[in-house]
DNA sequence: ACCGTTAAAGTTACCGATTACTTAAATGTC
DNA sequence: GACATTTAAGTAATCGGTAACTTTAACGGT
């Protein structure tokens, strides 16, 4: 017959010991009060009995959870892939634990791990907001119930939340800017939804470049959409089909840039000659498009260490912390398209 | 001044419409004790007050999490990325809430997560196992607690556990014999440390396809290493360097093949003419190559569901509930490589 | 009018930890 | 050598829910 006992607790490792359950607990977690070779025996027992830490009962004592909630709106696309692996790598530096969650571009689904995640007590909230979040309200609440949240990359427009984002509206400028120094004077743009700063912001420079250089902005050759591959395809082909095509596009997103290739493929248009292409941000596909993209260098690699560590100052600090936004420069990386015309 | 109250607990809801806290907690579980005026009451009453359920307390007091730990070795990766997504879907339909955590390819931090969601209780595990996990041990002690835990895709050889994988055997068999039908003798087998199902079933069926055709396996054509696009551009460019490269080279997965296509590539030599390439599995990055590869389609979208039904299962019938293996076939999608020589 | 049922709540105990406070013995101080 | 301080443990209360059992009142059938 095999035990009747669910799981091992401190108090079975404290009745073999003849201590208390307090005792145990204490000499687990390294508390000063229990003396070395008392804790050294203990862990010992502990090890031997095959003790497991049952989270559930010290989170609901401990008032705390050490776990960090992260929402991403996708993650099949490497940006968000690789920010996700530095979370985590940082939070097991932190002792922290990540509970991940993908809304998939829904609000509805955010909406509601936002929620699990609030009943789970998490220790603080790290997301980055699905394409047509309506949970501003939730946002609110979060913060007023105290729980630290900081936004990464896709953020809601309100002063009172921190968070970290790639200087948008400069990287823009810089790229609609590059193609003016170019030659081009009809310049489109494929965007984002209006009501998120990465649409809005990426919108915004492209605006500022065409006004700093007297270049009249053509409604026509402006398409807002998804992030996505398919709304790329999709705005392509509406301008397309109208015949609306400027000389080159700015997109709003590696992935809407990509939907844009396959379609000038598809249509017929060689890029960079009969239409040209440059681009905010990138992916591993890139290498093996032709012609290689020229982009706007997101620096993914600062954006999880400086998130994370933003996320553990709004803890240690608690309510007294006041919300900081961080910006990250960005660079302009020329491959293959939007070259000067000679 | 705000309030001081930390939360709101079913005491309170209870304390203002003098019922009981056990009361409260029926209502708002639908339990049939409590009749649907005073039900739709407390449940106005809670959402008035911004209740939040703690899902420790009720955890605690349930035994039970209504929680299921995913466990994948890498994220930045479409096939672990879509069943991931479906894994979520399915877990949203069931009620289930989802930790997901990702291995990194580091059995150690693979331990760690491991463990976590043990503390965490979850109520069953689903995993794909590192490229060299060490954690059979791990596993075993899992299954003898009575946590019931799925494998996918990439298992551990012990008939005691439940998987979800397709048919390795079959499809490296498949691509290798059309290796041969198409007139190709020189068959190198770029591999996966061999002890894990897909490295090692995909060498049997490789090794199977040439036995049955009488052709030699040449141990200088066959390279095993990791599934990662690095370890396919080491692998190429150590037959290189050796002067060893056969006609054609079947790699064990899609990242490998592109590591091979940089490779090769680098050295100046073209695809398929100079050097073939049939692999395991794809990407939404073969559509760009250049020439396409062909590959052995992996049913992506049926692995999540599949797995997440089987855990369901064990979940729900506990110990008596024997181990199940499920194969998915596979089919041979035919590109522009590997084609038949004329 | 009586007794067994049912409906709708209430009582009590417990889940497995942690925190804050207390105790007892050992050590130190002048 | 008496009293203050440390050190190392123990005691009691609590975290927020849920499960199992009990109570109370209303209802129905004969």
């Amino acid at each position: 017959m095999s035990k009747k006992k669910t799981q091992i607790t401190l108090q079975d490792i404290a009745d073999k010991l003849n201590v208390t359950k307090v005792t145990v607990s204490k000499a687990l977690r390294n508390h000063p009060d229990i003396s070395d070779s008392t804790a050294k025996l203990i862990k010992k027992t502990a090890d031997k009995m095959g003790y497991i830490p049952n989270f559930a009962a010290r989170n609901l004592s401990a008032k705390k959870t050490s776990t960090i909630g992260v929402i991403v709106p996708v993650i099949a696309n490497s940006f968000f892939a690789q920010i996700i692996d530095s979370i985590y790598n940082c939070a097991f530096d932190s002792d922290y634990d990540i509970i991940l969650a993908v809304s998939q571009e829904d609000s509805e689904k955010e909406k509601k791990h936002l929620e699990t995640m609030l009943a789970m007590r998490v220790d603080g909230i790290i997301i980055s907001v699905c394409e047509k979040s309506e949970n501003h309200n939730t946002f609110l609440k979060i913060k007023s119930l105290g729980v630290p949240i900081v936004f990464f990359d896709r953020t809601i427009e309100d002063d009172n939340f921190s968070s970290v984002t790639i200087n948008n509206v400069q990287g823009a400028y810089k790229a609609v800017v590059k193609a003016i120094e170019s030659g081009y004077k009809s310049i489109g743009h494929i965007g984002g939804w209006q009501n998120i700063n990465i649409g809005r912001d990426r919108y915004a420079g492209y605006k500022e470049a065409l006004r700093k250089h007297k270049i009249h902005l053509n409604k026509k050759h402006v398409i807002f959409g998804g992030f996505g591959e398919d709304d790329g395809y999709k705005a392509f082909m509406e301008l397309y089909s109208k015949q609306n095509l400027p000389d080159i596009l700015f997109t709003v997103t590696f992935p809407v840039a990509l939907g844009v290739y396959n379609a000038a493929k598809e249509v017929g248009l060689k890029i960079p000659k009969d239409i040209d292409v440059i681009t905010f941000g990138q992916s591993s596909i890139n290498r093996f498009l032709k012609p290689k993209l020229s982009y706007v260098d997101l620096q993914t690699n600062d954006i999880g260490p400086k998130t994370f560590e933003l996320i553990l100052e709004h803890i240690r600090s608690g309510k007294k912390f006041a919300p900081k936004k961080i910006e990250i420069d960005t660079d302009l990386v020329m491959n293959e398209t939007c070259i000067k015309k000679i």
